[in-house]
DNA sequence: CTGAATCCAAGCGGATACTG
DNA sequence: CAGTATCCGCTTGGATTCAG
């Protein structure tokens, strides 16, 4: 049978463009960069230079262990920074942006210019719109 | 006592970095435009102009009903949209960018050709990436 | 020093039903 | 038409413990 509930069709609409979301350019770049530690991290590399673990972990504090890690292994694994281990006693690991993540240092600024030039104007909405909405 | 064990000072440490985390401006935004519908409602409004509910919800067929309002109304309440309703039978209830949204399209259209030109430099590390590590 | 592994709470986001 | 309300699974992310 062809018949399908209208419900069923939307349904099925929901899906495929869900599959359009997930290919998204620009979806999945907000996807990485929206990732809780991401714009800390990238500050860190772009305006310190090569970094060691304990180094990012001692910068980015608000960070646990277990998220520090998964977002810099996130970001090796997409080619936006490097890993490189040196066998030692203890072991030594520094993290570096790669030139594809410092070509995305500028679109970051951006954003934080943008973001602090603009902030006030949105506490200011909110409160005036929290206390339309008392 | 002022006695604090290191685990206890590493706590506290990551919480007063955790205030400064939602104080950051960058973070602030990131966030937003972060959350999984913004972008595509950015890109409706900026090339589409003022938009009906429906039209929205089905432009942005992927998006549930429950999501795309939430959505719509954080944007509203941070003064990025406007949402105008118009009493009538039935209703209707349009929405639009706000001078404060606008300013931030070019940004994310930084976001946007950034991604396009190089989410496919991304692709590659991903697979040259899971290669080396079967 | 730099992680991996496990456990668990909170909240995001979808499905469904109902309303002015 | 444009939502609101409720239920619920799944992911996110922190705490803790163990390891090379």
């Amino acid at each position: 049978m062809t018949t399908r509930t209208a419900a069923q069709r939307h349904a099925e609409a929901r899906i495929s463009h869900q599959a359009r979301f997930s290919d998204c350019p620009t979806n999945r770049l907000l996807d990485r960069i929206g990732e809780k530690w991401v714009a800390l991290i990238f500050k860190e590399l772009a305006e310190g230079g090569p970094r060691r673990y304990g180094e990012l972990a001692d910068a980015i504090a608000g960070a646990s262990q277990k998220m520090l890690t998964q977002t810099l292994r996130r970001l090796e694994r997409d080619g936006l920074l490097s890993r490189t281990v040196t066998p030692a006693v203890p072991v030594r690991v520094d993290y570096a942006l790669t030139p594809l993540g410092q070509s995305l240092v500028p679109v970051l600024l951006a954003v934080t210019r943008w973001a602090e030039q603009n902030i006030e104007q949105i506490d200011v909405a909110r409160e005036a719109h929290d206390a339309q909405h008392h």
